[in-house]
RNA sequence: UGGGGUAUAGUGUAACGGUAGCACGACUGACUCUGGAUCAGUUAGUUGGGGUUCGAAUCCCUAUACCCCAGCCA
């Protein structure tokens, strides 16, 4: 159990929160969700679940400069895919402007915050530095009832932005600097998504997180490292209000090698359209993770089993992979599909004849049933299952060798074709009839199986390939004067048209996961139409031939 | 140089004064109509130095390293 489980098990031990568990995820829409997120979602999610308790989906709406309504709808789809229920508790910090507003005046009549006319540059000379001291500001000492006075203009918009801010008094010598005189509000005439031009003012982060939690009543307020520095301030705001004060808890976010979380770094990424958007299938975004192939299962259980803590890690990309290949092996149906074809001509096969073969959907799952595939005389198979001078350890087909050809029959290469340049264009081969099915009564075996598909049944697709977006584990580690993009990965991305595959795939609809039998997991991409297939590579099948050949290399 | 955090195999984590365990990866091998899956096995760790204790990853001292903080961002 992590530790934030283990403060959860041990307040509903002690009764502190009256036996309740109440989390919430607040993302502020200013951008799309993450893998990062991912792993927070679930925290929160998951700790209301096992407890008992409540989750609340919550908008930290407070900048209208950089949220939108698109990163709402975005964020509020991405949780609900993730599993995450909100049931009706979905909620947008700026509906709490008027509560924040009235502490605000309450503060002022305690005395215990002031209007100030410092500028932005003056308010960061009087803050001092990390090593040096504060100085209170001139205003600082105002009146309460000049306080009333200018805060009530300030948000009637009688001022311009920037020109005045109010400030929490507390200490502006405190070795902790966000204690120096935060300020609480500033002026924006900005209109707000949600709440139009109502408001000239809009609170901060530090004197609005805490309301938000209080209002809601949560228990556990989780969140990341950065912010423990600023939990005197949470702390500080809710004691001198005497509202009702969660306990606020932090834990290290996520790093994944090879990837880029920051939200600054993955818009970069769009707008330079490095990818083609939000969604690409190569950004670690939870809608480019979805059309990528993800399952939200997968990404649940990768949150699980990464755990919880409160030093920085960074987890290897190999185990995402490794949670998402163990829930698309048990779910996903296979089905065969050639990307890059070599066409097969069984000599020996019967003119014109067609067979329908029964294949098993999925060997993890015998609920998943059968189906059947057509076999004809003239194939295609993978070009990377033939070698006209095999290595000792390849044992696909060579000259003169027997395989399988999967769930039909053993064929045997008795001739290679090549045009005029020398390149294989057809292979011929042989079949036994008595190894219908793919099995022979002699009991002969063969040391490969292929997979194939009927070159007249065939439907034609595109398939795009993915590797990672960095070839660096960490992108941000750069030279002097280069930046992450240099370490971006100019093969992330092969296009692949022309494969063929089988034709149960014709109704196929975007977001559909499959395994191509021996090539990996794939998912039909939002491009797909009927009259064109598109499919993204999720992940490989492991490969240990391929293992082999780097290692021979 | 101020303050706040954190250090366990290659990676991610568990052990809460009592045999350092699990997972991923890597490597062997078995099995296989997917070179997949499955199964069996191997590999490798408590940041350094002191102390307390019968006994320390755990408690104390000390050193070191890394992360966060000087937005009218969150």
């Amino acid at each position: 159990m992590d530790f934030i489980r283990q403060i959860v098990a041990e307040d509903m031990k002690t009764g502190k929160w009256n036996g309740r568990v109440h989390t919430r995820f607040p993302p502020e829409p200013n951008g799309y969700l993450h893998i990062g997120h991912a792993k927070s979602i679930c925290l929160n999610y998951g700790i209301a679940a096992e407890f008992g308790g409540k989750f609340n989906l919550r908008f930290d709406d407070t900048n209208p400069a950089k949220e939108e309504q698109e990163y709402v709808d975005s964020i509020i789809a991405d949780v609900k895919w993730l599993g995450a229920q909100w049931e009706d508790r979905l909620f947008y910090a700026s509906d709490y402007f008027h509560q924040m507003y009235d502490g605000a005046i309450e503060l002022i009549k305690k005395g215990l915050a002031y209007v100030c006319d410092l500028t932005a540059d003056q308010t960061r000379q009087y803050r001092g530095t990390l090593t040096e001291p504060g100085q209170n500001s001139p205003y600082r000492d105002r009146s309460v009832e000049e306080n009333l006075d200018l805060f009530t203009r300030m948000k009637n918009g009688e001022f311009p932005d920037g020109s005045k801010t109010l400030k929490a008094k507390i200490d502006m010598v405190n070795p902790n600097i966000n204690l120096r005189d935060p300020v609480m509000y500033r002026i924006l005439h900005a209109g707000h998504h949600r709440q139009g031009d109502e408001w000239c003012v809009y609170p901060m982060y530090d004197w609005a997180h805490g309301i938000e939690d209080s209002i809601e009543g949560i228990t556990h307020s989780i969140c990341t490292l950065e912010f423990e520095n600023h939990r005197p301030l949470y702390d500080w705001f809710l004691e001198q209000l005497e509202w009702y004060h969660p306990q606020q808890i932090e834990f290290a976010r996520l790093n994944l090698t090879y990837t880029v979380m920051s939200k600054r770094k993955l818009l970069q990424l769009v707008k330079e359209k490095h990818v083609s958007g939000w969604d690409d299938p190569r950004m670690p975004t939870i809608c480019g993770l979805r059309r990528r192939g993800f399952s939200p299962e997968a990404i649940r259980q990768f949150c699980k089993v990464i755990g919880v803590n409160k030093f920085n890690s960074t987890v290897d990309y190999a185990l995402l992979e490794h949670c998402l290949r163990d829930h698309l092996n048990a779910t996903s149906p296979r089905v065969m599909a050639v990307l890059n074809p070599l066409r097969v001509v069984i000599t020996n096969y019967p003119d014109g004849q067609v067979e329908e073969m029964n294949a098993v959907n999925n060997p993890e799952d015998a609920a998943a049933g059968t189906r059947k595939v057509p076999f004809s005389g003239t194939l295609y198979i993978e070009r990377d299952d033939f070698m006209e001078e095999p290595p000792k350890k390849f044992f696909r087909l060579a000259p003169g060798r027997e395989v399988r050809l999967r769930y039909a029959y053993f064929v045997t290469c008795t001739d290679v074709v090549k045009n005029a340049a020398g390149e294989i264009t057809e292979l011929h081969c042989t079949y036994d009839p008595a190894t219908r099915g793919g099995d022979a009564p002699d009991g002969r075996k063969v040391k490969a199986t292929l997979h194939w598909v009927s070159a007249e049944h065939a439907l034609d697709a595109e398939v795009r390939l993915y590797e990672q977006l960095f070839t660096k584990e960490n992108p941000d580690e750069v030279e002097e004067g280069k930046t992450f993009l240099d370490n971006l990965n100019p093969d992330s991305l092969s296009i692949i048209k022309g494969c063929k595959v089988e034709p149960s795939l014709k109704d196929t609809k975007p977001l559909d996961r499959w395994q191509f039998e021996r090539m990996g997991y794939f998912c039909t991409d939002y491009d797909s139409t009927a009259n064109k297939l598109v499919f993204n590579k999720t992940v490989g099948l492991k490969d240990t031939w391929a293992k082999i050949q780097s290692k021979e290399r």
